[in-house]
RNA sequence: GCGGGGGUUGCCGAGUCAGGAAAAGGCGCAAGGCUUAAGACCUUGUCCCGUAGGGGUCCGAGGGUUCAAAUCCCUCCCCCCGCACCA
């Protein structure tokens, strides 16, 4: 046989054992509790979203969970770890369409990286039929691995049941006047007449909106009207310093905005059209006409001057610009500029330049002058094109934001910090009617995929989820306080994620999922939908068995089972359902909730795991507040970062099948820790496949009667205690890579060194080792398990540390051996020699030993020895060893010359030389040297 | 920019909270053993120097506190993630 199909057997071996147990696990319904008297712990995670195949990122989160499951079951609790399928929102229309469309890159990445079959995938090409294929596949998946989910409670979040649940959530925010209507800019895509998320852009991901304050300057024309020029900014403080407005020499439009008339840049029209304004065009002009009209600032009444500028973008706000010269860099040397050009003299304007003054708004305490004056300057710039012309804006710009405060110049607002005063100050022009908002992208272009510009668009009467309510954040806060968040660093994350939280749109028009039951044109959001569904669980086992059906889930119902409010009887007689049922719905709930754990990836912290505590907190009394959330990091491949849609992927599935379902629990909890993302690699992988292998023959080898344990076998039984209690510590810290490190790979170290020492005797740990590994690798210690034993490892108790059963003699005695043919061999590298004698520190030095023992300090501890007339003769030679005692730490004392001679012959054969015990051999010179525990040594040759 | 995390030996990573001779464990590489043979197994080595078990260097950079600093304090540099309405 081939070196190669060795290999192969290897794997399908495991996969055969992998399917024993996974079978016999089901068959016996071992992973489905219910309620008992044992304490309970009910672990959920974020159910995955099902736009394709479950992934290596899923496989992290979700092994993490599982080894977490088993662990807790082993540790005494009836634990409940139930999993259900998110399917609500857009992105599997989005794919139901694109597969309909056979479009390229997604019929390629799905049967290449999903690994769905060609002719299975082109008939995917409905929403439904997705969910039904993709669902399938994910609990395949999922039993391969050999997750300890109970398979009872599962469900898709568009089942009609599920709905209703929800409707009742919606219901319940909005009584607790939660949900509120309100208006807000979205990213928007003109041509599709639907917001655009990230994927379904060609370019401009990044862009985000910001807001630019409009101010309202104005001029009349010659009929007499009041045009208004929404001069668009993002420091509107610098309104007091405006020394003229700039146009670009093209034509704008003029249009009737909400009943004034504007004058603003084409670009900007279109872009008007998509706000809640009521727009309509009514003319255009040509800027050209206004160069050296005045026009009035409506926050100080100055008369200014409308001059041409080439730097103006049209396409960036209103394409009206007002000009900051002491403040805007651009503005300075644009205005520097206009004075020696050809324009100036064009437009006849140059008696009106040499007016014109820069005006200082702001002291940021860099000393007098024009600070746009001197930045320009300093940095040699010329002219509008000179690119550190943005540099340079930067630079000024954060300077005075940070360090900037108002001059009396500003009037009222005189002495604010400029940090501060924009939220202000916008309010303020907005209520006295001169200013506005218009939102711009931060970033150009923004191409949606069908080739079409975005535009920002501003919807009206939106349904949101009013996150900003402080009191709700106050409570939220408040509990957070009382979690416990793993890692620990992340509740100052949660925190500041909470406080900056705003509300959320939850309303949708496309999509799947629920309606708003009271506005039944809009869809819930599928973030909003899934904050408090594991509640649901409890009620999934009974939708399962076809106890309770849609019509059963009232209002009266559900307050009932869940909240314990209103009345029993209301409850039974509205739902239609028997009395014990409710009743046992109803004991379910209060037995298994709160949700104990919560474990997901960090890339849900900022969105789904506040919402989950936001609603929770919300809805349910205090005591069924979630106790914990878990995050970890996510997983690359070969160093390159996963896409769902582009790939590369590595399905949860692939990876079983090629490796085994041990094989890469294993791997994905050792390569990484909490929150820092793990790396698969093929080749670390194979690598791990062979240390299971290796551990798998091992026991079966060793695995026997347990004899009466020598002191070899008490150092190892010793070893593995500390290991259960580190692996244990690491366990109820969430540090699985810590776990499996030690109850594998360090234990797998001294179990090397045990049989290395002759240790023949290995069942002494056999039994606990592998009810230590079974939370992560629960198929190979079940088969091991089942060579000696009926019951189930994984619902075996775990191993519990026993002080009673370390053994430091022991463990200092190999420790001795260790470090004995250590110094042995270091020697023999630098001297050729057949015999190597020994000589023990003499007796005095143990004498000594004894005396300063637990001494740390090498001044106090020459004192008391040398409180002792015998040791003061010795003088030199005492002080020598002492220092020599205290610098190696040595505080123990063993038989040494016994354990030499007891274990001569396998020091003998460790080091490949004669080794005698026998101090007379040893010349004076080296037996000086010698302390207790690290005997003298001598070469011979 | 704001917020959170991080920078340790060829790589991944312990160690930092509670200062006491840094480098657990894994991977990779090398040598020896075993073997018909092997990518399998066992052992050893893997910052530098050393023909006696030793010595030296070292934790992003630079300062400081201390008998003693990867660890505490200050300044700076670099990297990753989030900043939303999207699952």
């Amino acid at each position: 046989m081939s070196p190669c199909n060795l290999f192969h057997m290897v794997q399908i071996d495991f996969r055969e054992i992998e399917k024993v147990w996974q079978d016999k696990w089901e068959k016996e319904g071992v992973f489905q509790p219910e309620p008992s008297e044992k304490p309970k712990f009910f672990i959920t995670i974020p159910y995955p979203y099902l736009n394709g195949n479950l992934h290596a990122g899923h496989t992290r989160t979700f092994t993490i969970g599982d080894a977490f499951a088993r662990y807790k079951r082993m540790k005494g609790y009836n634990v409940l770890f139930p999993m259900g399928f998110h399917v609500t929102g857009t992105p599997i229309i989005g794919l139901a369409e694109l597969i309909q469309k056979r479009d390229e890159n997604t019929m390629r990445v799905y049967s290449e990286f999903h690994d769905v079959p060609e002719n299975v995938l082109v008939n995917l090409d409905t929403p439904e039929k997705i969910v039904e294929y993709f669902s399938k596949e994910a609990l395949k998946s999922m039993k391969e691995i050999g997750y300890s989910i109970d398979w009872r409670r599962v469900f898709t979040t568009t089942d009609e049941t599920y709905q209703r649940f929800i409707e009742w959530q919606f219901y319940r925010l909005r009584e607790l006047g939660l949900v509120v209507k309100g208006t807000h800019p979205v990213r928007y895509c003109p041509n599709d007449m639907n917001p655009v998320e990230d994927h379904d852009l060609l370019h401009g991901e990044n862009a985000t909106v910001v807001d630019f304050t409009i101010i309202k300057f104005y001029y009349i024309d010659s009929s007499g009207e009041k045009i208004i020029l929404p001069c668009a900014t993002l420091r509107p403080e610098t309104v007091f310093g405006v020394t003229n407005i700039w146009l670009k020499p093209v034509k704008y439009t003029i249009a009737k905005v909400n009943g004034e008339k504007w004058l603003v840049s084409e670009e900007a029209y279109e872009k008007l059209t998509f706000t809640e304004k009521e727009v309509e065009m009514i003319g255009e002009v040509n800027a050209e006409e206004l160069f050296g009209k005045y026009a009035i600032n409506p926050v100080t009444q100055q008369r200014i001057p409308i001059l041409p500028a080439d730097f103006v973008d049209t396409d960036n706000a209103t394409g009206v610009v007002m000009s900051v010269p002491a403040h805007a860099p651009y503005d300075y040397v644009a205005l520097e500029e206009l004075k020696r050009s050809e324009m100036a003299k064009k437009y006849n304007l140059s008696e009106i330049l040499e007016k014109i003054e820069p005006i200082v708004l702001i002291s940021s305490g860099e000393g007098e002058g024009i600070p746009a004056k001197m930045i320009v300057d300093e940095m040699g710039i010329k002219d509008q094109t000179d690119p550190a012309l943005e540099r340079a804006t930067k630079l000024l710009y954060k300077r005075e934001f940070h360090k900037g405060i108002l001059l009396d110049i500003t009037g009222e607002y005189a002495g604010i910090k400029v940090s501060q005063i924009k939220d202000k100050l916008q309010r303020d022009l907005i209520e006295r009617d001169i200013g506005d908002v218009f939102y711009e992208f931060s970033e150009k272009p923004v191409v949606c995929r069908c080739g079409t510009k975005c535009v920002v668009k501003v919807v009206r009467d939106q349904w949101f989820l009013n996150y900003s309510n402080p009191e709700w954040k106050a409570r939220v806060l408040e509990h957070l306080e009382k979690m416990r968040i793993i890692p620990d660093y992340y509740k100052e994350e949660f925190r500041n994620k909470i406080e900056w939280l705003k509300d959320k749109a939850c309303a949708r028009r496309k999509g799947l999922g629920t309606r708003i039951p009271w506005d039944r044109e809009w869809l819930i959001e599928s973030l909003s939908d899934s904050t408090i569904y594991m509640a649901y669980y409890i009620l999934a086992k009974f939708i399962n068995q076809g106890v309770i059906k849609a019509e059963n889930m009232t209002k009266e119902f559900l307050d009932y089972v869940l909240l314990g409010e209103g009345d029993f009887e209301e409850a039974v007689k509205s739902s239609g359902l028997d009395e014990e049922i409710v009743k046992k719905i109803r004991d379910d709930f209060v037995y298994w909730y709160p949700v104990d754990m919560r474990s997901s990836g960090k890339d849900l912290v900022a969105n789904h795991l506040l919402f989950f505590l936001f609603h929770h907190i919300a809805i349910f009394p205090v005591e069924l507040w979630p106790r914990a959330i878990a995050v970890n990091g996510y997983v690359s491949l070969e160093g390159k970062k996963m896409s769902k849609s582009k790939g590369p992927l590595l399905t949860m599935k692939r990876a079983v099948r090629e490796n085994g379902a041990d094989v890469t629990r294993m791997y994905i909890l050792y390569t990484s820790e909490y929150d820092s993302d793990a790396d698969w690699r093929r080749r670390d992988v194979e690598t791990l496949s062979q240390h299971l292998r290796r551990f798998y023959d091992l026991v079966k080898e060793n695995y026997g009667e347990k004899k009466e344990p020598d002191m070899l076998d008490r150092w190892l039984i010793s070893r593995f205690q500390k290991i259960v209690k580190e692996t244990t510590d690491a366990m109820e810290n969430f540090q699985t890579r810590r776990a499996v490190n030690a109850a594998f790979f360090e234990m797998m170290a001294d179990v090397r060194w045990y049989l290395r020492r002759g240790g023949d005797n290995l069942s002494v740990i056999l039994d606990d080792w592998l009810r230590l590994l079974s939370p992560f690798i629960p198929h190979i210690c079940e088969e091991l398990w089942h060579l000696r034993h009926d019951s189930f490892v994984s619902l075996e108790n775990y191993p519990e540390y026993d002080e009673n059963k370390v053994d430091e003699e022991s463990e200092m005695a190999e420790e001795y051996l260790k470090n004995l043919i250590s110094d042995i061999k270091e020697i023999l590298k630098f001297v050729e020699a057949r015999t190597i004698y020994i000589a023990v520190a003499e007796p005095w030095k143990f004498d000594v030993l004894e005396i300063v023992k637990g001494e740390k300090e090498l001044r106090n501890a020459m004192k008391k020895v040398m409180e002792r007339e015998e040791y003061r003769k010795m003088g030199k030679n005492v002080s020598a060893y002492l220092k020599n005692l205290m610098k190696e730490k040595i505080d123990f004392i063993l038989q040494e010359e016994k354990l030499i001679r007891d274990n001569i012959d396998f020091i003998k054969k460790e080091v490949g030389v004669e080794v005698v015990l026998d101090s007379d051999k040893v010349p004076e010179s080296k037996r000086k040297a010698s302390i207790p525990g690290k005997p003298a040594l001598y070469a011979v040759s």
